[in-house]
DNA sequence: TATTGTAATTTGTTATAACAAATAACATAG
DNA sequence: CTATGTTATTTGTTATAACAAATTACAATA
């Protein structure tokens, strides 16, 4: 019965109200727009994305459960703050999951695969000259989130998704060290590389000093913070 | 102005209905309650908890963002299978994510915990003698947990929560060839030996060990199954 | 001025109603 | 008997209303 034809395939239905507020208040999230420690209320959220308090809450409601709001004793939301424990604690999780995820990845990945990452990695770089920092952010989400599709686990990328949005509004914190350096820019070759050659185990290791780099960054802004 | 005494500490407000709804509904799904493929509506669940459409639409959407449930192409609520690739998904990301968390468990463990776990251990032995199955997983799961709990990582605790919720429904399967082996006891006993000696890497092998095991003996079903 | 008690407001929770889409049931035509 | 079109029912989505708990605002008191 299913026509077999690129015209004729299943329309995909539109997103709920839910949908869309839990996108768009996600991203807002990651992007930093609600300072740590912020409540955040179902009418609140439904006033400003002009929806009813249902999908509002519905979208609270998904975030909490995936930690990326947390729920206060008193049942309002607030926004998560980040602290040297916490932080430790991403990072060790990252390093097990994005870790995993590259050796997977690494049996699968094909001569596209490779070309689709080195276009990425491109525009990370030129975004890096540019000194557009918020280019290079999402150039750097593309890249790393590109790399962990080809694994093929579902599970492992929304675990993966959920790590990022726990540290996503402090990446920002990461330049202009970063630029400085370009750790992460070298850390990211690497990983083509040893892609290239199919080597799991190095592309892993890549990986992970790129992300031992931006934890040790963000670690010393904290440490320093805290002493205060 | 908060007063230190035993008698004084905060009253924890009741739970909601949604998180009573959420917990049974939980607490079903890992027992196998429901089998997998089967559709889940709100109204049903409302019904069958005699609660109102609201905490029983919120307890399903809580469980679906946590990948406990799986939200159909139509909007409908379906309990997740579990196939031979999904298994292999959740057994890379048990190891990556339960080994690390023993690791770092077995640097806090005291005295205290050490004997905790082996009450439990004694528990789980007591229930396999009984062949009483269902303690003897209650006794596994509290097993873990408590292990886990002590490297005190919230994030790690909630994913491995989910990933448990995942299988749950399948360990049944596990026996009676768990109890004519016996593996998993021998797996549980080396790891209280490694955690006395504070031997992260050797507790992490033991604990590595018990879920290859487990997860062979499941592997080995669905490949016959799905043969036919 | 600082503290306390009360009133007003805001908040989360839950139930209900209305609607559109999906599914099931059924009758009709070939 | 099978395939099709129609109707009825069930379903998810969303908005709204009512309530209790929490918070805030504010006045009265010390």
């Amino acid at each position: 019965m299913q026509a077999i034809s690129p015209e004729l395939t299943t329309i995909d239905r539109a997103d709920t109200l839910t949908d869309m507020t839990y996108e768009r208040l996600r991203r807002a999230l990651i992007a930093g727009a609600f300072s740590p420690g912020e409540k955040i209320t179902i009418r609140g959220i439904a006033k400003i994305f002009g929806v009813s308090p249902t999908p509002a809450r519905d979208a609270l409601g998904r975030l909490v459960a995936e930690r990326a709001l947390e729920m206060g004793q008193n049942r309002t939301v607030v926004v998560p703050s980040l602290n040297s424990t916490k932080l430790t604690e991403v990072y060790r999780l990252r390093l097990a999951i994005e870790g995993l995820a590259v050796e997977v990845a690494a049996e699968r990945f094909d001569k596209g695969d490779i070309k689709e990452l080195e276009q990425i990695q491109s525009e990370l770089n030129a975004a890096l000259d540019a000194k557009d920092y918020k280019a290079t952010l999402e150039a750097n989400e593309k890249f790393h989130f590109a790399l962990y599709g080809a694994a093929d686990m579902p599970l492992a990328s929304s675990m993966i998704e959920g790590l990022w949005v726990q540290i996503g509004p402090y990446l920002n914190l990461l330049y202009p060290e970063f630029d400085r350096t370009r750790k992460g820019v070298s850390a990211h070759t690497a990983a083509i590389r040893a892609l290239k050659k199919r080597d799991g185990k190095a592309a892993r290791k890549a990986i992970e000093q790129d992300l031992e780099h931006g934890r040790d960054l963000l670690m010393r802004h904290f440490q320093a913070e805290e002493e205060s």
